[in-house]
DNA sequence: ACGCAGTTTCCTGATT
DNA sequence: GAATCAGGAAACTGCG
């Protein structure tokens, strides 16, 4: 059992200590029951970390933050505002404030768009702690996906999570990921504190193998963030973790199994997410066509991207000996949503 | 201009 | 033997 404080105090985990980001968003993306949207929950960040992963707050590695902060967290969602009518899955904003107890919180502005990226220091409460992360130097952007469904009038099999509280007829379930993180050097610079391995930053270890390929193979070595820092200029592109905005090819095969007019890729178990591609040439032809690729398209090479995106959590093994066929048989894994229908 | 996610292309070898 | 699966390597592309 998770609220939603649980969520937001794994995204300020994840600036604390960014190696935790995945801990968080694997125990958040199992199953949670958060509490109504319209309802405001709170816990402590100790309280979290326990009921969490049984973590104390020595893994946060951040005694500085813990003992400043004290005060609890609360975190407000605002109502759903936009539903996917295949699927009834409703997205919604969800919007952060920070009460220390002293003054009523602001309420968060009205929700508007599907996916929500938590771009102003008033969605957040990690301003609070580190005003630089998220100040005048151009911060980075955490985005965070929430998904939430009505199970009210069918109820899900798993009863070992009906909530003690459920009084509320809107249950939500929410997916939760956490997609970026702020850059090391800015961490660094805001919170000069920490020990260098709580913030060791995926760009440091690229550098190191980057300093080897240099070696090996005189590859350009990529620039620092600190020689960033140091031109007053931030790091360019995409973060770590940022998915991209392009129609991707689990989304295209899930568009293809809601169209009732098609017949190259059916359900096996919808339920479960297992499809099966009747006509891979068909299929290859039109993933071709919708990326601009026209014939060059096979299903070898689209295997193959699904096959990677396999390993990026799009899809993910079809289980053995449930007599599922052993050929052209796909799951969709956990980073995908949205093909289930209600 | 840069760097990342998500492919695309090509390939070798294994399995159905 | 054809189709498919598996995955390494590297190039490519769109986007922020």
């Amino acid at each position: 059992m998770f609220y939603r404080s649980d969520l937001f105090n794994g995204i300020m985990a994840s600036t604390v200590f960014p190696s935790l980001a995945d801990v968080f968003t694997e125990a958040i993306l199992t199953e949670d029951i958060f509490q109504s949207l319209d309802q405001v929950s709170s816990r402590t960040m100790s309280e979290t970390m326990e009921a969490v992963k049984g973590l104390n707050e020595n893994d946060f590695l951040n005694q500085h933050v813990l003992s400043e902060e004290k005060a609890e967290v609360i975190i407000a969602g605002t109502v759903a505002s936009d539903i996917d009518f295949w699927t009834g899955n409703i997205f919604s904003k969800i919007s952060c404030f920070h009460d220390n107890g002293n003054e009523s919180p602001h309420l968060p502005a009205s929700a508007d768009s599907s996916i929500q990226e938590l771009t102003q220091p008033d969605d957040l409460m990690i301003p609070l702690m580190w005003p630089n992360v998220y100040g005048d130097q151009g911060g980075e952007t955490l985005v965070v996906e929430h998904e939430s469904r009505d199970f009210s009038s069918e109820p899900e099999n798993d009863s070992s999570c009906g909530g003690s509280d459920g009084s509320s007829p809107m249950i939500s379930y929410s997916k939760v990921e956490v997609k970026t993180e702020p850059g090391l050097d800015e961490q660094r610079q805001a919170a000069p504190y920490l020990p260098v391995q709580a913030i060791l930053s995926p760009y440091e270890e690229e550098e190191l193998e980057d300093s080897y390929d240099a070696v090996i193979r005189h590859k350009k070595r990529r620039k620092s963030d600190a020689e960033y820092i140091a031109d007053g200029r931030k790091r360019p592109g995409r973060k770590k973790g940022q998915t991209s905005s392009v129609y991707h090819l689990w989304e295209f095969i899930r568009d293809l199994l809601h169209d009732p007019k098609q017949r190259i890729i059916k359900w096996e178990n919808e339920q479960e997410g297992i499809f099966r591609v009747v006509k891979s040439s068909e299929v290859a032809k039109q993933w071709g066509n919708m990326k601009k690729n026209r014939e060059k398209m096979t299903y070898e090479k689209l295997s193959r991207s699904l096959r990677y995106s396999r390993k990026e959590g799009y899809f993910e093994d079809v289980p053995k000996d449930e007599g599922y066929p052993k050929k052209l048989c796909f799951k969709f894994g956990p980073k995908s949503h949205g093909w289930k229908r209600l």
